[in-house]
DNA sequence: TTTTACCCTATAAAACAAATAGGAAAGGTG
DNA sequence: CACCTTTCCTATTTGTTTTATAGGGTAAAA
């Protein structure tokens, strides 16, 4: 069981983006130089952020993009489910019951609870919560800089 | 995110044997037809369990397998351990700290948080419980049939 | 000695992941 | 307007992983 390399990017994105909320905007290459993401990659990554309405350039092509909510009102599910389905941890959990053991194998509920608690997890993380770590350990990292002087 | 085949087989043959549980022992063949798993595939899941020391055929080789250990005392996490290294949702966390952002990334400890909660969550479950559920659910089964004569 | 069940290695096909490449379109600037 | 930048879109490449299947060897019970 891994993450893929897409979701992890598009949620590094978001939190760079949410930390410019209510400021100026960031063109692709400010956050693939600030994340050191592939400009290239970054390109699948944004569009996909974009379809789900997650971010926009409001203000125009050249305007930077923004988030199109508040932090607070993102999720780390929402930005997963950007680059993959809805999670479903095995197949035999569908909602299609596309496992013709499920009915009589024990195992469903199995996967059932364990896909609820990842995804409970995963919903319970917004990007507002993020952001703000994110600023305090580039803080603490500026002030260790000034030390080395 | 998704759970592969050899694990989710795994744990099926791994109920199967749990409900033998003090009983005659049971063939790999016969693991196969009541699971409907591919007899050859099975091969590889059953080397797998036994390396890790989950089952063993220990009264001579036509004697069928057995759990080594009692169900309750096999999680599925144990199971899970069999097919894939420890659970590791995304590389940044590893033990050698792989990702040289991991120190100042707030999505660090995003992962870390999900990855104890997985690991968590497979480690309370085990065979006995497993084990349980299934023998209820194949005795309803037959009852069914049995109102259907 | 024949059958049965296990053990082991190799191989194939398909699917997926991760990234790169090339260029069209559109918007702002001098 | 001509030019540069940024976005947008599609295709291709490369490598890895998954999901099996195949073939044969070994050991022991019958
Ligand atoms: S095998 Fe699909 S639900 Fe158990
Ligand atoms: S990118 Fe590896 S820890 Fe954040």
């Amino acid at each position: 069981m891994k993450l893929n390399t897409k979701t992890r990017y598009g949620i590094r994105a978001m939190i760079e983006l949410a930390m410019d909320w209510g400021g100026k905007g960031m063109f692709q290459k400010e956050i693939s130089e600030r994340q050191e993401i592939s400009y290239k990659y970054l390109d699948h990554i944004i569009s996909a952020l974009k379809t789900k309405g997650l971010i926009s350039n409001v203000d125009g092509k050249k305007s930077g993009y923004r988030l199109a909510k508040k932090p607070e009102e993102i999720s780390v599910y929402d930005i997963y489910k950007a680059f993959e389905p809805a999670l479903q941890i095995v197949d035999c959990i569908g909602e299609h019951g596309e496992c013709v053991r499920a009915k009589n194998c024990a195992a469903s509920d199995l996967w059932c609870g364990l896909n609820n608690k990842i995804i409970e997890h995963l919903d319970s993380i917004n990007l507002s919560e993020l952001a703000k770590k994110q600023q305090a350990l580039n803080q603490r990292d500026e002030k260790a800089d000034m030390y080395y002087i």
